[in-house]
DNA sequence: GACATACTGTATGTCGCCATACAATACGAC
DNA sequence: GTCGTATTGTATGGCGACATACAGTATGTC
């Protein structure tokens, strides 16, 4: 196990003390593995998570998307332009809003959604391997109670 | 592990299925929040840690400070070299291997890693609240295992 | 010693994202 | 209507990190 490589010196430590670098750490490593996994589809995990939002949900403001995905909304124009070069996804103008695009997913963009859900369910099958459900609820609870510190934080700082 | 009712709007809490992202945006947060704060230093969280980890163990090698920081041996030499620009650390030759730099404190440096865990131990604070020990200790111990399951995801693709 | 192999730090090019500035459009106050 | 303000998407420049390739050095094998 070369796992203890790395951990090792988080666990001389008090743990708390050195979550945000192991948060780092992991979030890096999610996003590693699924752009690994993700690679014979020729996607990232950004480009993965565009698609499947737009699939589920349909024709979607750029703004939204920013939002949802959470970059900024000057990144997500370059994703979508790359998602369109490959007619995986489709601009279309708002009747609403002339300043907006509306993203919709197209048939090619709906046959990648799936495989994209596929590749996503086996990797998470891998992730929960030895995580109970008890504890997968904790982790979801505490981070979003750490985002909302986080955003305290941020906003408190003149 | 009874942890009772949040707020409501905190209920739109991220199912285990978006983890991923989750843990992706709250990264982010980390960061920018860090960031926020060490401004007023004018450093990022990269070099604060590294400053703070020199300043603790003393020379090491580049090399090492990669592994430990988490990012690449090519990413640490720039940040050698901005914190060595402003006399933060220092390059020493290695008496037993001339391949290497020892990256070692300087005075200046020391005070500054002074101010940087002040900023630390502020911040973290900050984010303990309203997570009991538990709760923190059960989040340590889990991402632990969920990195242990990404790494061997990771090596596990073809 | 001579050599192959492994490792350290650097240079280079690329990628993803951000911050800022901007034009076009929407929306509210009057 | 007309004006100021807000919002959307885009263009641009910059930053941090990566992957790759490389020179210099160390280390083990023969």
């Amino acid at each position: 196990m070369t796992q203890t490589s790395l951990t090792n010196h988080e666990l001389d430590s008090p743990p708390w003390s050195r979550v945000e670098s192991t948060l780092m750490a992991t979030a890096r490593l999610v996003r590693e593995a699924f752009d690994v996994r993700l690679e014979p589809l020729d996607l990232n995990l950004t480009q993965a998570s565009l698609i499947g939002y737009v699939a589920e949900f349909g024709a979607t403001t750029q703004t939204r998307l920013a939002d949802h995905l959470g970059i900024g909304r000057a990144a997500i124009g370059s994703v979508v332009d790359q998602l369109q070069a490959r007619a995986l996804v489709e601009r279309q103008p708002s009747a609403e809003d002339r300043r907006v695009w509306m993203v919709e997913i197209t048939g090619e963009g709906r046959a990648m959604a799936a495989r994209i859900q596929e590749v996503d369910e086996v990797l998470r099958a891998e992730l929960r391997r030895g995580i109970g459900r008890e504890e997968r609820q904790a982790l979801a609870w505490v981070m979003t109670r750490l985002q909302h510190n986080l955003r305290t934080a941020i906003a408190t700082t003149s």
